[in-house]
Formats: C-alpha cells, structure tokens, sequence
DNA sequence: TTAGGTGCAAAGGGTTTGCAAGCCT
DNA sequence: AGGCTTGCAAACCCTTTGCACCTAA
C-alpha cells in the first residue's frame, strides 16, 4: 500500500476519493475490488492485466479481467500508474514512486530496471529543444539484455 | 531503394539473396511483390503495415495485409528494418541507415524524430553497465510532444 | 433510490496462420 | 515438379464494451 501520487502524498482509498475528481468524471464510490487490485498493485511494479489477475487469484481473489483492465485504466488517469506498451502487451508501472526515473528494459525477458542519472536528465532536455519537442511526460528508455538473460542469446 | 544492411553494405533483392541465407531458414525466392515493399518501405521510414499497404494500394499495387506483415517480419529477420511497439501497433523503421541515432516519440501523434548525441551515447554505456545490463540491441527512446502537438494538449 | 462498480460474454483492433492456388527456379 | 509466396478468411491475443445485476451512499 505504498503508491504515491506526484505530489508525494501517499494515497489510500480515502485520498484517491479527493485525487480523481477530475473534471467530467463523477464522484468515485469505495469499492473492496479495487482497494484489493491498488494492494496488488502497490507491491508489484511493472504488471500486466493478466498478471495482476493470476496474482489475486492465487491469493483467492476473484476479480474479472475486465475489471482490472477497469481500474487500472482508472489508476492511470488518477496519476497512479503509467502504462507502457511493452511487446504487444501492456505494463503498468508506478509513478513517481522514487522520484524522477527512467527504464532499463530487457528485449528478451521484458524485465524492467529503473535506474536515476542527473546527466541524462539534462541532455534529455537539451535533445528535446534541439528537436523542438516538449517533454510533456517524463519517459526515457533504454533497450538491452537484462544480466540474466545476457548470456544465452535470445 | 536506400536500404541498408548493418554492414552498410546497399541491400536489393539479389544481394538479399545472399543476405538472408539464416540458418533454419530455406532460400528466398524473387518475389515482385516483395520488391514493392521493399521500395515503399525504403521511401517512408517508421511506417505500420496499415500504412504501407495503404499505400501500395494508393499506387494500384494489390497486395494483401498477411503478405505485408509477412514481409516486414522477414525483413526484420534480415536485419533491414526494425520493429518498434508504439501504443498497440507495430511500426517497422530503417536499421542502420544513417549509423547510431535514437528516437524522440510524440506521445500525441506518433510521429517519430530521429536524433544522435555522442554524450547520451556515452552515458547509455555507463548506464547499462551500472545494471549489469548489455547492450546488444542500440535501443533508446525519449518521449514527449512534437512541435505541432506540443501546443494543443494532446 | 440512484449512480457507480462488477461479471460475463461479445465485440474490436492488430497480427498471425492454415490452406489452396500461383509463381519462381 | 518442388518449394517458396500469396490471398483469403479464420484464428489469436490483448483490450474494450454492452448489459444485467450488485453495491455503496
């Protein structure tokens, strides 16, 4: 139950009643579903739907798929989370959790590393005016082999 | 018909020939409609199958969708282009055509800018070592608006 | 009671595949 | 002739949606 929205407040059931009352979206309800996904989600970064669905089933959780993709598309438009498009699947992963960071990613096994370097950090903006882009979102990622799966090929 | 393979070395349809000559893999044939794709290909980098055929079919030529994802896929194997993820859809780009670069995604429009940096070429190296990551794909994306979306929000 | 939330199954969108027919060698 | 290629449609996979039912407020 560690998720923390950009503001570094920590949230909970009760906070996320304040934090998503965006514009055209009514008053959210509590609902024991969703605080079951946000525990699941909070101790499991980087999870697919599907992932996040065996997780709670294995703890005896039933909780359709399409409720997950639900609330997890919710969470994403609260702040809580970040989808990333990973292959053909989607991730969703923490956001702002540590602070300003970036991804690692593995091409063969799809694990994801974050890693934090000042430098980068500033030759992105650099990169981006000198391209005329705005960094609206804050998203750099590397591609690679993760240590594991360095040795074998593939 | 600039398409180049790795060793920079200008690719056709005979040099192909030798090209693709992978293990497991029987020897290409020539093919006219894979000579068309690898000409439109050639002319429109970070293109999704959808597109290409569109315009194939703009230029009269009838080639079916499964051909196209067919061919992309065995380019890819060969090395002459390059499958990248965005959003749910599979664009195929250039490889090695102008040596190292990486991209600058618009998180809006899909639209993708090419850039290089030594700097951030340097500290990719030092990063991925620190987690004991190889580098054995030459991966690094930057996101963010373009110019034309960086304006209107989204 | 009323507006969300949920399960289920169907629908969607992109990509792959099986099969019969076509083409290169 | 033999084998790679292609078109077509069905199959697949992941994700979204419609609808009827359930639940919080």
């Amino acid at each position: 139950m560690d998720i923390y929205i950009p503001d570094q407040e920590k949230i909970t059931m009760r906070t996320m009643n304040v934090a998503k009352m965006s514009p055209n979206r009514s008053r959210l309800k509590h609902s024991k579903k969703r605080d079951i996904i946000l525990a699941a989600f909070a101790t499991q970064n980087h999870v697919t739907a599907q992932k996040l669905h065996n997780s709670l089933a294995e703890e005896g959780h039933r909780i359709s798929l399409g409720t997950i993709y639900r609330t997890m598309r919710l969470f994403c438009k609260m702040g809580l989370a970040q989808a990333r498009h990973c292959e053909a699947k989607t991730q969703y992963g923490h956001t702002a959790a540590k602070g300003r960071h970036d991804h690692l990613v593995c091409t063969a096994c799809g694990n994801i590393a974050e890693f934090e370097n000042q430098e980068i950090e500033r030759l992105r903006k650099e990169i981006a005016a000198e391209n005329g882009f705005t960094l609206s979102v804050h998203k750099l990622e590397l591609y690679g082999l993760c240590s594991l799966c360095g040795h074998s090929d593939n």
